[in-house]
RNA sequence: GCGGAUGUGGCGGAAUUGGCAGACGCGCUAGACUUAGGAUCUAGUGUCCACGACGUGAAGGUUCGAGUCCUUUCAUCCGCACCA
């Protein structure tokens, strides 16, 4: 009785692979579609259920455009660099490369057997030496731009996994990956100016259609917020302390200045300074915080005042003292600010702790119990220049009144760091340059690209935070590419994000061993039209992979500003018991299982049935069995399948109803709802007994994106004609869609009380006619005067009565 | 702390955007078929003092009419986190 899945679908996979139906042709003339899905990471444990879900929305979206008539690019590919692969490389010394290539292997298979149409010939691996020879070309145009540069800096070190973290991967004070405690190191590391395409990256959100939390949050990484820069006096020097602010309209409220324990100005002037000892202990003391601690301790303000130098305030001419306090940090504006302690809350709180007078510049509250921070209501004061007026006005005119008086000047800042761009580990891109006595640092010349990594008998990082590459001599010297003399090679790899941040482009040109994409290619393709993966991804790769295409457009190496033209996200599959799915909780469920027992239909039909794509869902094992019987019951309506080349005079509403909902429910990422309106057409054809030929075509078209197997098997069992793919996506007609006689509600007294039959334009006057058929309407109406009609064509018919 | 989102049956979730709340699926109940049922089919299934009333986290409000709009409030989740 049950359908044959496994040789279903195998065979239909071999037809689709002989056909090479999903290839990709370059310079077609039918309209182009670009579907991008994360690609894995290929980790040992294999697919899980998650990429399932990642990835069959735009396998549906595909499926569907090809039978629209697009020519479609749908890539897959492998993000193949990262720590576990290394990590288990150092715990049973097998070689990444190999442990990589039998990863990939179990994950070609496994995305091979769910049926997906990947254009399986333009494969790109980020661990191909023809692969980061690009990822490093384009690091080479980076540098060479003055993009990429190097840097002593205090580094999150994590003891366990011997690696230096990005700001990114520390979380809390523990690493992202092993859970152990981060440390502070010092180090010279790569990072990349992201900062200076902020600007360009926020631009480009108006350009680009993401969903609105993605965009958000974009937004609030790249954190853009405009004051001014302020200019103040140090008493008895020619220099001056430049704070970022704000609120230039509380310039009157300072009442002391702050600088971050790593300001310069403390060394450069430390003759000035009386308590210089108290100074350098505190400084002492904040380096040694991990940045957890300084995070975590942020309640409890600490500092020191410096004395022996005082401010003086530009606009009032008053002394206020300074002190130095890690609630203000070196990465962020000047690093020093002005107090205001009336009108903010982290000054409130130092200025209460360390006695410091609290100032009122803006009234409304009472800043002796409590910062006063609304900027809406309150109206400045004890404010000579700018008095009376509101925040705003105050804003605009302090900051044309310091530009005027070259005081300072208007200014934005972001909280978005510079890229930290390095890894000391072995499986990843070796940064291109060479280290060199007489040259410094020198771009690898592009001819000697790639930059191969080179084998190691073992990976272990060093304790001295290291790569490994560091230890094998023969590959580390080298000459300088500029004056010959001995050099050395960078031992530094490049961070995980660098492969992702170009991968698409590859996949449109994935053999080119000239340039990293053919131009012409590249304007075929791009924009990628639609891109879909993890929330997690939002903010971090997506704005390093716009910041690369966005600098490579810059240079004239692809033709679109922005990469992508559209981007949503899948909510996470959540274990049956709700929880994150994970093996510490056994609750992990294995695609491939499901395969085994339900085949690949089910398996894609259930987890785009199993809720709101966006949302988070649980996995339910009986809403696996729900879509099975799904399925096993469109597979028996092929016993009732009778003669008919049109849709039947009766289901013509039904028939274009479900068209149009499944048609614009797929491309609103509604796979649910588009999947219940299916349901609702077969439960309607199985009571009527019968589906006629043309029907039944219509509906496999539909479910065809979804369930591909299945209903090209039902297709060709019923022989509607060729094969089920060379067919079109259904249309249907809007005036078809709509019943011309229709049920109403009655209501009475905005209660529903009965139901009428009517034609669907009708005037009030029918409708009250209709109603007085009604016993139980006119129940509700007798002895009561009506005082209002409201009569909604279509809608509803409600009647007021007292 | 700031920003965002979400609260609807026993469960996952629908609801043309202000117009019959609970589509569809799961689960459950009863029946049919069967040697058997954890298969299949049929019927039923929001709650309750059941010809009625009450029901979309809670409390108010606007409206002929509110899950949907407004105000207040509670809870959960996510992101950022001393960003000046």
């Amino acid at each position: 009785m049950s359908f044959n899945y496994k040789k279903i679908e195998k065979k239909w996979q071999k037809i689709w692979d002989d056909k090479e139906l999903f290839k990709a042709v370059d310079f077609s003339d039918k309209p182009k579609f670009y579907g991008l899905v994360e690609f894995p990471y290929p980790s040992g444990v294999g697919l899980h259920v998650g990429h399932v879900r990642a990835y069959t929305s735009l396998e549906v979206i595909s499926r569907k455009r090809r039978l629209e008539g697009y020519n479609v690019l749908f890539p897959i590919g492998w993000d193949a660099f990262g720590l576990p692969t290394e990590n288990y490389a150092i715990q049973t010394g097998t070689h990444p490369r190999i442990v990589t290539d039998e990863n990939i292997k179990v994950f070609t298979s496994q995305l091979k057997e769910i049926g997906y149409s990947f254009d399986w010939d333009r494969t790109v691996d980020t661990t191909d030496a023809n692969y980061y020879k690009w990822t490093q070309w384009i690091f080479l145009k980076l540098f060479d731009n003055g993009l990429a540069y190097k840097n002593k800096t205090y580094v999150n070190f994590c003891n366990d996994c011997r690696v230096v973290l990005a700001n990114e991967e520390s979380q809390n004070g523990k690493c992202d990956r092993c859970g152990s405690d981060v440390v502070q190191m010092e180090k010279d590391v790569w990072f990349l100016k992201i900062r200076e395409y902020a600007e360009k990256l926020l631009n480009g959100l108006d350009t680009v259609d993401f969903l609105p939390r993605i965009r958000l949050e974009q937004e609030n990484w790249i954190g853009k917020s405009t004051g001014a820069e302020v200019d103040f006096d140090i008493q008895g020097m020619d220099e001056k302390l430049t704070v970022f602010t704000t609120r230039p309209d509380t310039l009157y409220g300072v009442t002391f200045m702050v600088v971050a324990p790593e300001h310069p100005l403390i060394e450069n002037h430390k003759d000035m300074i009386e308590n210089l000892q108290e100074v350098k202990d505190y400084q002492e003391q904040a380096k040694k915080k991990t940045e957890f601690e300084r995070v975590q301790l942020a309640k409890d303000k600490s500092g020191v005042e410096i004395k022996g130098i005082k401010i003086k305030n530009p606009v009032s001419g008053e002394l206020v003292p300074l002190w130095i306090a890690d609630y203000v940090m070196m990465g962020y504006g000047t690093g020093a600010i002005m107090a205001v302690p009336g009108h903010d809350t982290r000054d409130w709180e130092f200025a209460r702790k360390f006695g410091i007078p609290i100032v009122e510049v803006i009234s409304g509250g009472n800043v002796q119990e409590e910062a006063y921070t609304d900027i809406e209501k309150g109206m400045i004061v004890n404010s000579e220049i700018i008095n009376g007026l509101n925040v705003n006005e105050a804003k605009e005119k302090m900051m044309d009144y310091l530009e005027e008086k070259k005081l300072g000047k208007k200014t934005t800042n972001y909280k978005m760091k510079d890229w930290a761009f390095n890894r000391q580990r072995y499986w990843g891109e070796p940064i291109p340059v060479i280290h060199c006595e007489e040259c410094g640092i020198v771009g690898v010349p592009e001819k000697d690209l790639p930059v191969r990594l080179p084998e190691v008998k073992n990976y272990k990082p060093t304790d001295t935070g290291e790569s490994p590459l560091a230890l094998i001599e023969e590959w580390v010297k080298t000459t300088c590419p500029k004056c010959g003399g001995a050099a050395k090679r960078e031992t530094d790899t490049m961070p995980q994000w660098a492969g992702s941040s170009w991968y698409f482009l590859r996949y449109i040109d994935p053999d080119n061993n000239l340039e990293f994409a053919d131009m012409e290619k590249l304007k075929y393709w791009l924009q990628v039209d639609w891109y879909n993966g993890g929330m997690e991804h939002v903010t971090r790769h997506l704005l390093y992979s716009r910041f690369w295409h966005r600098f490579l457009f810059d240079l004239g190496y692809v033709p679109a500003a922005e990469p992508y033209a559209k981007r949503t996200a899948q909510g996470l599959i959540l274990g049956a018991d709700g929880e994150k799915m994970s093996k510490s909780r056994g609750n992990v469920v294995n695609p491939r299982d499901i395969i085994e027992e339900h085949g690949a239909d089910t398996l894609r039909t259930y987890i785009m049935f199993i809720g709101d794509y966006e949302k988070p869902a649980p996995w339910s094992d009986n809403g696996v069995k729900g879509c099975r019987r799904f399925l096993e019951r469109v597979w028996k309506l092929k016993d009732i399948v009778v003669e008919g080349d049109a849709i039947e005079k009766d289901n013509e509403v039904l028939m274009n109803r479900t068209i149009k909902k499944v048609t614009d429910d797929y491309e609103n990422l509604k796979f649910n709802t588009a999947i219940a309106a299916m349901m609702t057409m077969i439960n309607e054809f199985n009571a009527k007994g019968k589906i006629n030929k043309k029907e039944f075509s219509i509906f496999l078209l539909l479910l065809n994106p979804i369930a591909p197997h299945i209903t090209e098997e039902l297709w060709e069992i019923k022989d509607l004609g060729g094969v089920l793919h060379e067919h079109s996506w259904p249309e249907f007609d809007e005036r078809k869609t709509i019943e011309d006689i229709i049920e109403m509600a009655v209501q009475v007294n905005g209660k529903v009380r009965g139901k009428i039959t009517l034609p669907l334009e009708s005037t009030k006057e029918t409708a009250y006619e209709a109603a007085m058929q009604d016993e139980g309407i006119k129940a509700h109406l007798s002895g009561k005067t009506i005082v209002k009609e409201v009569f909604v064509p279509g809608r509803i018919y409600n009647i007021v009565v007292k």
